[in-house]
DNA sequence: GTTTGTGAACCACTTCACAGCC
DNA sequence: GGCTGTGAAGTGGTTCACAAAC
C-alpha cells in the first residue's frame, strides 16, 4: 500500500520566520478552540492569559496548552504569561484566517438552510458564495442573499468564483457525486454532512460530520452506564 | 489534579459472553461507521464481508477492522469473513441501539429546526420527545409533529419523559445555562452545537459539534497548500 | 488458497517535571 | 515567586506480519 505520508511541512524557506514546523494534527484540530477562547478575551479586554486560565476557558490542561503554543514559536513570557492579542494573530495566521474564504453549499434542505443562514460563518471569514441544489423548485430562491442555482451549473460557478472549500449537505445517495464535481471544479477541500464515508482523491482536504455518529456515541456511553459502571468521556 | 480514570470496564460479570472488554475509545468512535457499512450491505442482502471490502467501504484499513471487531469478540470466519447479519447484531448491541432513545433538543434556530427535522434519527433509533426555546413566540409550534415548550419547563417534562441524551443548539451565550439545566434533570449525555466548550459534571459524557471549527481545520490545510507543500487529510 | 485474530513494533500524542527566564 | 518551554517518560492507537483456521 502506498500510505501518502501526510503533512511534511519544515521550516521556513531561506529567513523567513516561521518557527517549529510540522503542527501536529491534534494541535491543529485545537487551534480553533484557542482562537475562540482569545478572541473571547480580547472582546473583554484582557491583555495577557496564562497557560492555567487558557486551560480552564477551553477544557484542556495547561501543559496541553504550553505544548501546543509552543509549536507556534516562542509567544509567552515566563512569569506573565501570553499576549492575547499576539497569540490571537498567530494563530489567526496559522489558521489562514487573514483573508476571507468563499465558501459553496450543495444541498438546501433543512440542514443546508441552517448552514447557510448561520451567522457564525461571516463571523469567522467565511462567506457562502454560492449554493447548489438540484430541485428545480428551489432554483432562484434566495437563502441568506444567495440565490439557489441548479448543482448542474456547479463547476462554471465555483471555478469562476474562486471557491475552494465546499459544503456536502445533500442526502446520502447524492453525496459522492456531488463530492466529484466537486473536486472536478476545482475545490480542495470538502466539509461533509451527508451520513456516508466519501472518497476523495489524495490532495483534498475532508472532513466529516455526522449527527446521527455523535448520537450514536453517546448512546454506547449511556448504554455503558446502564451495563457496568459509570463512564466519563 | 485527580484525573479520573476513564472507562474501567472489564469482562463479564459471571459467565455472560462479554468477550474482550475495554474497547479503545477511537474504537468506539468508529463503531458507527462499521453499522453505516453493514446496513447498506444487509440492504443489498450481501451475507458475508471481509475485512477488506468493510474497509473500503468505510475508509479505513483491514488491519484497523480487524483489530476493532476483534475487541468485539471472535465474529469472523476465517478464510470468508464476517457475517454481515451477526456482525450488525453485534455492534448494535454494544452501541445501545436494541431500544430507542429518547432526545430533547433545546434550542430551535435554524439549525434545531434542522435537527428536528432531521429523518436520520428516528431511521437509527432516536426519537425526539422534547423541544425548548425560551423565545415565547415558538412556543406551541409544531416542529416535525412535536410542540416547542418553554426553556423553564425543561427540567419538569425532561425527567417525565425520560430523556437521558439532550441536544444544545443555541446560542453560545445561552449554552452553559441550558447544559446546567438538563444535568439538573437528569440529563447524562449532551451533544452540543454551540461554539464554546461546555462544561459538565463528571461522569456526563459530552460531544461537541462545530461548524465553525471544522471550516476553521479546513482552511488550515487549504493555507497551508498554498504556503508550501499539498496537504492532504 | 483465503481471510481472520493478534502479538510485537511502531508512531503520535499526552503528561510529567523541571530548567530557564521574567 | 510565577509561568513558560521542552526533553523525557508514559499512554493509547495504528500498522505489520504471520500463525491459525477455514
Amino acid at each position: 500500500m502506498p500510505r501518502a505520508r501526510r503533512w511534511l511541512g519544515f521550516g521556513s524557506v531561506v529567513g523567513v520566520t516561521v518557527p517549529g514546523r510540522h503542527l501536529p494534527e491534534a494541535t491543529i484540530a485545537r487551534l480553533p478552540r484557542y482562537l475562540r477562547a482569545l478572541t473571547e478575551l480580547a472582546e473583554g479586554d484582557v491583555a495577557t492569559v496564562s497557560s492555567e486560565s487558557l486551560a480552564e476557558m477551553t477544557a484542556l490542561n495547561a501543559a496541553k496548552v504550553r505544548k501546543d503554543l509552543s509549536y507556534l514559536g516562542t509567544l509567552g513570557t515566563r512569569g506573565s504569561g501570553y499576549d492575547v492579542a499576539i497569540l490571537l494573530g498567530r494563530i489567526r495566521a496559522e489558521l489562514g484566517l487573514t483573508r476571507e474564504w468563499p465558501v459553496a453549499i450543495v444541498g438546501l434542505g433543512n440542514l443546508g438552510r441552517a448552514l447557510a443562514l448561520y451567522g457564525g460563518l461571516p463571523a469567522r471569514g467565511f462567506k457562502v458564495v454560492a449554493l447548489f441544489d438540484q430541485d428545480p423548485d428551489k432554483w432562484g430562491e434566495k437563502v441568506g442573499g444567495i440565490a439557489v442555482s441548479p448543482a448542474t451549473d456547479l463547476a462554471d460557478i465555483v471555478s469562476s468564483s474562486g471557491v475552494e472549500i465546499g459544503v456536502v449537505a445533500t442526502p446520502a445517495s447524492a453525496a459522492q457525486g456531488v463530492a466529484d464535481r466537486l473536486v472536478g471544479a476545482g475545490v480542495t477541500a470538502i466539509l461533509n454532512f451527508a451520513p456516508l464515508s466519501l472518497s476523495v482523491p489524495e490532495g483534498v482536504a475532508l472532513r466529516h460530520v455526522d449527527l446521527s455518529t455523535e448520537l450514536q456515541i453517546l448512546s454506547f456511553y449511556q448504554h455503558q452506564r446502564s451495563r457496568h459502571r459509570p463512564p466519563v468521556l
